[in-house]
DNA sequence: GTCTATAATCGGATAGAC
DNA sequence: GTCTATCCGATTATAGAC
């Protein structure tokens, strides 16, 4: 892609957009600036004003990263279906723009510029929080998160769904059911 | 390192385990050729000799990560705390030899060389039919994977172990042993 | 704010000696 | 089987015009 994707969306945006779509495509290695340039529809100079190094780029997409998914986290305590479908929506892994951020951020682990482990355990934690906000047994909200964290780690892979996988969270939103009766 | 860690094991085998431990330390950009060579106590062209481009030398890494990770879950069948607890074992992930060698294969998720998530699809689904042949009910076997897969995510970002780990899997295991005293 | 041109370095790979 | 020397392309980053 040689022109811009979009043109009301401020250039550090569609650069952070560009990188996380090469990240997910390729890994960190295919994430080169000639390619992010290339992807956003600028040139290397032009996203070198932007973000002044590599180093600065990764920091950039990890800061967006921790704001947008404590917003997800927060939106779902509102959510309708409630926090633990909603963590657990089997459809929305690997497709909703939140966890799209998480998948490219996954796939940098390890790159020695910046802390990206940091930054996942900072959001994942902060999901935690708000999932034991809702079931007060916190054994039972951690076993929630595993299942969830076992979807994500099966879609960063690009593992199909098994036909299971539904049901399992169905059968996970029902002993969260059942606890809740329990204790009245 | 300079020199070569261990002079009994095969070069081959010495090189596929120092690219282990640098993908580890610094994910996929830090296993340079030079970098893999120098802690495996070779020179590039000695590297090279073995392996004779990068592409065959995660292919190589992939091809012995097949055989261990298949080797591990058939042992486990025969394992006194059972397959589900063995899958489970907390204190394990991160440490284990082998599950060393699928964190460090995760953090090489996504290179364009080799196809990766194709052979860690293909080891996860290996373990599924492991643990399946353990648990006759489908959902509650692909459970216990998915939770098993959830440390295995946390342990891939270095997350600390939370309090409630070790009671989630025995919370699991209860859960299994539930279903087998129903089954009769 | 964005571009082109270029410098400096690094990474993968080959050739050939030992 | 292992080493050194070397080539070449790719990548990060800078300088300076527009």
């Amino acid at each position: 892609m040689s022109t811009r994707p979009d043109r009301s969306k401020p250039t550090r945006e569609v650069v952070l957009d560009a990188l996380e779509t090469l990240l997910l495509e390729g890994g960190s290695s295919a994430a080169t600036l000639e390619a992010v340039a290339a992807a956003a529809g600028v040139s290397k100079g032009g996203l070198l004003y932007h973000f002044g190094s590599k180093e600065a780029l990764y920091q950039g997409f990890l800061d967006r990263l921790l704001v947008e998914s404590r917003a997800e986290a927060d939106g779902t305590l509102t959510a309708p279906e409630g926090v633990v479908a909603a963590y657990l929506d089997v459809s929305s892994v690997a497709t909703d723009p939140s966890t799209r951020s998480v998948l490219a951020a996954l796939r940098l682990a390890g790159v020695q510029e910046v802390d990206v482990e940091g930054a996942l355990v900072e959001s994942f934690e902060y999901w935690y929080e708000v999932i034991a906000r809702r079931i007060d047994d916190p054994v039972l909200a951690r076993l929630v998160q595993l299942v969830g964290d076992g979807l994500y780690l099966h879609a960063l892979i690009g593992s199909v769904q098994h036909d299971e996988d539904e049901q399992v969270v169905a059968r996970v939103v029902a002993l969260v059911a059942e606890h809740e009766a329990a204790q009245g």
